[in-house]
DNA sequence: TTCTGTGAATAGGTTCACAGCT
DNA sequence: AGCTGTGAACCTATTCACAGAA
């Protein structure tokens, strides 16, 4: 749903050297099976069919299924799969088995937020840095990092091998700041900021809007109250 | 690509009276042409092409024309499109002609900063209460609210006419509290808790995890990374 | 002529149903 | 017998291409 590579490129050859490339819906929902994976690994479960995998995911066991069979054939039949080596498989197939190196750029509350959240580390995200262009701010602490200033943007992030970045700032710098960190090699971009960031082909942009997700559940809210029904 | 309602129960007596609903994707991009329109706006222009504002929304062109189909023909043939009117109508459309009441459910570092975004109140969202279990937060002052204690969650819910809630709160309490505002009349919900949550029909939940976005990224970053080209 | 609105064609995603392994 | 893995069928979404209004 967000602008995935734009360049539709064939293989140049045209020898189907295309590795197998995970539909977009299937990687969303992988990252959901990690999730529930790593909560029965927590709860001593070793075991789990595509059937209790699926509810504990809130999808049918056929898509389950279908998405687990991209990433290759790793349950038994007639038996399920093995927790441990599922979720390590996924991980794989993911890109999350070594660590990827992440800096926030807004220290904010959303900025702040997001740098004690401690669900990152714990699934392979460090957080390398934290920026903010207010010089109240920069030198402040939050969680274990310091605030550097956004006018080093460059050069800290360079140090710090940062190849992910959020940006959790206000719309008006936000594409600025972005060019920035793409100029900076950064291919990787996670945006909070509530306008439409221009990238280059070769740039991951994901967006995440609050106001847009409350937008869509005002209008599934006034369809169910509307009657509408005048028959 | 959240769970939408799961109840496939059609329409009771069969009479096709179904007005026109939009479909999901397209209303997620609407939201994002409201944006952009509301951009225009503020910048004074007041006709746009469906070329244009589709550039400044990131889709194709041929997207947003068919998507503006779904809620209407507000477009004039060889000229394009009035900004205000057509917000007004993508608006209308929405269910944001009045405005929402949303209440916060965890004042941690992100209820504090989705509490002070100043975007949602712009875009027809009041923030009517704020909630934290922890008695050494409740009574503090958020923006321009109090934190309420989450013990009063049914009253101060019924009190403040909220009709939308928002979870920022740790996972392992984020179901029963879901259930509590549930069983409290409410049925829209955004979760950003890193559990799936269970909701009976025709409550209404989105989720938004930073963490699967993340993810999502690092799998196409791996996939860039990767030569794989091993001919 | 220009640019919207929309049927037709294509591509992508989900569900079904069952073959195949344990 | 039980549960996975997967082609085939179905449904949703996007793109194309052009008819039709200004």
């Amino acid at each position: 749903m967000t602008s995935l590579d734009s360049s539709p490129e064939a293989v140049p050859g045209g020898a189907g050297t295309a590795a197998k490339q995970i539909p977009p819906a299937a990687v969303a929902r992988l990252t959901i099976y990690l999730r529930a994976l790593t909560t029965l690994l927590a709860e001593g479960v070793d075991r789990v069919s595509s059937e209790s995998l699926a509810e504990a995911s809130g999808v049918s066991s056929s898509t389950l299924r279908k998405d687990l069979s991209y990433v290759g054939s790793y349950g038994t039949r007639g038996v399920g799969y093995e927790v441990q080596y599922l979720n390590r498989h996924i991980a794989a197939a993911l890109g999350l088995t070594h660590d990827w190196k992440v800096a926030i750029v807004g220290a904010g509350n959303l900025g702040k937020a997001l740098a004690r959240y401690g669900g990152f580390e714990s699934r392979g995200f460090d957080i390398v840095a934290i920026f903010d262009a207010d010089q109240m701010v920069v030198g402040s602490e939050v969680g274990w990092l310091r605030v550097s200033d956004a006018a080093d943007l460059e050069p800290v992030l360079q140090r710090t091998g940062a190849n992910m970045v959020v940006l959790a700032l206000p719309a008006a710098v936000a594409q600025d700041v972005c060019d920035r960190v793409i100029a900076a090699g950064v291919r990787s971009i996670l945006s909070f900021a509530p306008v439409m960031l221009q990238v280059p082909p070769g740039v991951n942009l994901r967006k995440v809007d609050m106001a847009t997700e409350l937008q869509i559940l005002a209008y599934h809210a006034q369809r169910a109250q509307d009657p509408e029904d005048a028959d």
